[in-house]
DNA sequence: CCTAGAATTAAACAAGCGTTTCAATCGTGT
DNA sequence: ACACGATTGAAACGCTTGTTTAATTCTAGG
């Protein structure tokens, strides 16, 4: 015998937007799609978020508030167990997005939403984002820039950069890498962030 | 005594619309937008390429066609002078591009777009790039594959795929890099260009 | 100079957009 | 059972979208 999980109308359209914006973008995507596809009435995304880049806004603010704190934890971790080691750090940020991509709930959708965010360069959506999230980058950032101090000042800002692309567009791919049949979804995963951690660790301390 | 270079109203609307897309993508942006920025009517769009999505294909085609020859030329020019080595493979794809976002006549909001394209998983699109120039990148990556014989197949596919990441990403930044105040562009375009090839190289090579 | 085809123009088209309105319905605490 | 705020529903708002029309101007070639 199996309860019947209410899903509120509010999550409901958050989800149906999450996986529209994640195929065809922010603008790409109209509140006439997010509530035919949520199966809500097309009044409630105003009712119950105010606005469209409101709700753009809290489609960052379900995932990122537990995802950066996942993160944070586990880079404490990383730096208390491994002090000085960069690899833990790396998978200290890759690991909890990675869980997200294997989340049964539809979290995999959000890591493609990720990337779009980085592309675009609408200036509200990205002080959104550096206003609430911003420290978590800076974080990663001071504690990858500890593990490398023989690494010029602009070098290491430069190789951060490349290191946030490759991360942030790979780990979109993660949802959509097709895995070769028979093996675990999870394992495979699994083996494509370690893949990735290996590249950005050694793209940054190359030399 | 200087001529009057005349810009064909072709011209003028590839020109805005390539701004326009790389600020605010190619849903976001209007072919009102368009038109007012080329100073040209409205009804020219439709008239000289026939719909909006053609538009976006001409963009592309404006351009790539030129980059993609001269990363090919810059390809066989390394496999026949470097034969073996990595880092001029990864220069023959990088520094092309880099040409462009140094270009005056306005290449530098091209590679911004190019990276839009990345995130964009509108199918028609990508079935255009793909089919148009694809094999660009299929003989990059068997150059690279040709250089790195230890590295199992899955693993290099996905380190392949965090280099294109990489790259797409970061060049899309050169335009946007802020370099230090008196510096030359040129000179700082071509070390955040080496920095890129020192990084990509060593995730490819790791371990 | 005249004319045919190319290019440009203003105006309009239906369709879709985000948002608002207001009445109907739901759900809870009394 | 009632009342009241929270939620939903159908319909419409004014505006913008991509595209088309048909008339006008420009520009070569005979």
């Amino acid at each position: 015998m199996s309860t019947t999980v209410h899903f509120s109308t509010k999550e409901r359209i958050l989800s149906a937007a999450e996986d529209l914006f994640a195929q065809f973008g922010f603008s790409g995507t109209s509140l006439r799609q997010v509530t035919t596809h949520a199966e809500v009435n097309i009044a409630a995304v105003n009712y119950h978020f105010g606005s469209k880049e409101n709700l753009v806004n809290e489609v960052f603010r379900r995932r990122l508030d537990e995802l950066s704190e996942k993160r944070m934890l586990a880079l404490h971790d990383a730096l208390r167990t491994h002090p000085g080691k960069l690899d833990p750090i790396l998978a200290a940020f890759i690991e909890p997005a990675l869980a997200l991509t294997l989340d049964r709930q539809g979290g995999s959708a959000f890591v493609r939403v990720l990337a779009r965010a980085y592309a675009e360069k609408n200036e509200r959506l990205r002080k959104f984002l550096s206003d609430n999230y911003g420290h978590v980058l800076r974080e990663f950032s001071k504690a990858i820039a500890a593990c490398l101090p023989a690494i010029g000042k602009e070098e290491l800002y430069w190789r951060l950069d490349f290191t946030a692309g490759a991360l942030t567009y790979a780990m979109a791919d993660f949802g959509l890498i097709r895995r070769p049949a028979g093996t675990a979804e999870k394992a495979h995963c699994q083996r494509a962030a370690s893949a990735l951690i290996r590249f950005a660790s050694a793209g940054l301390r190359a030399e």
